[in-house]
DNA sequence: TCCATCTTCACTATATCAATCGACATTGTA
DNA sequence: TACAATGTCGATTGATATAGTGAAGATGGA
């Protein structure tokens, strides 16, 4: 499944917000700085986040933007899927085009794509935000230890 | 992973000449017929199939194309990867614009984008177009046998 | 009153993809 | 040998999606 830049610097976000450990909004250019984001884009981006009730916002000058749900309980499947739409699909997509013609090679191809997303769906639904916490903060703490030596 | 129409063309070109069972050479209007695929487009789609080894061609009034090799030694996946290069991998990508400088959650992303890379071709690399084949004979003759019924 | 988010609309590159055109080369056959 | 069918190849067009910017004003908290 191809990922656009946009639904890439959204995971980027929700990671950044996730590494915060108290309840403390981040503002947009804290979370661009840190994750390399053009920050006028991030702002659209956090929107839809915002929209979608991945994120909490509060305005002013202590404002900025929180987790709305524990890092826990948000996969990278759903945030993928709401910025993306749908996994792709083209047997389905192409009979449309034929009006319900169907060709040799549909029932074949639709199995196959079927088989893709659902691995695809997998992965990324059995995988949330505080793992990937997790394991990048291991990752790191080891490859800090290779320094070290 | 998003599937250009010209890969999934590539592939029915491919699936349509798997079911050809003798070794006939198929002209490109007959594939194109088959399975409603722009003729002209095609063309430039066999020629690329054809330099990749996956398809022979023979000119002249009796030309046209044949399978390179066996349906059931080519796999769906070695086709796709020809057609659309590598499986889309963001991180390093991205870590090219940064030339080098590495982002917190880098590590993180880079195993997430791995699993699903691996889930993908794990799919498509043992799929032969054997099994397509086969697979939608199957079905055909069974849906067949629900409209008799 | 300052700061930062929110909203909205528009606008420009850029890239990729789908599809087509036109000219040329090759082969089988009459 | 000449014709007709077919494959080969490079260039070009048009559509669509994506990435990213710009500007203006409204809202609300410290």
């Amino acid at each position: 499944m191809r990922v656009s830049k946009r639904c890439q610097y959204a995971l980027r976000a929700l990671f950044e917000l996730s590494l915060q450990p108290d309840g403390r909004p981040m503002k947009i250019h804290q979370i661009a700085g840190a994750q390399k984001v053009p920050p006028r884009f991030l702002e659209v981006i956090l929107n839809e986040l915002k929209h979608a009730g991945f994120v909490d916002s509060r305005r002013g000058s202590e404002g900025g933007y929180v987790l709305a749900r524990p890092a826990k309980d948000l996969t990278v499947g759903e945030v993928i899927e709401y910025i993306q739409g749908p996994i792709y699909t083209p047997v389905a997509d192409a009979a449309k085009h034929r009006n319900g013609e169907s060709l040799l090679g549909d029932y074949a191809f639709q199995q196959l794509w079927r088989k893709v997303s659902d691995a695809v769906s997998g992965v990324w639904d059995n995988t949330t935000f505080a793992e990937l916490v997790e394991y990048e903060m291991a990752k790191k703490s080891s490859s800090a230890l290779n320094y070290a030596i």
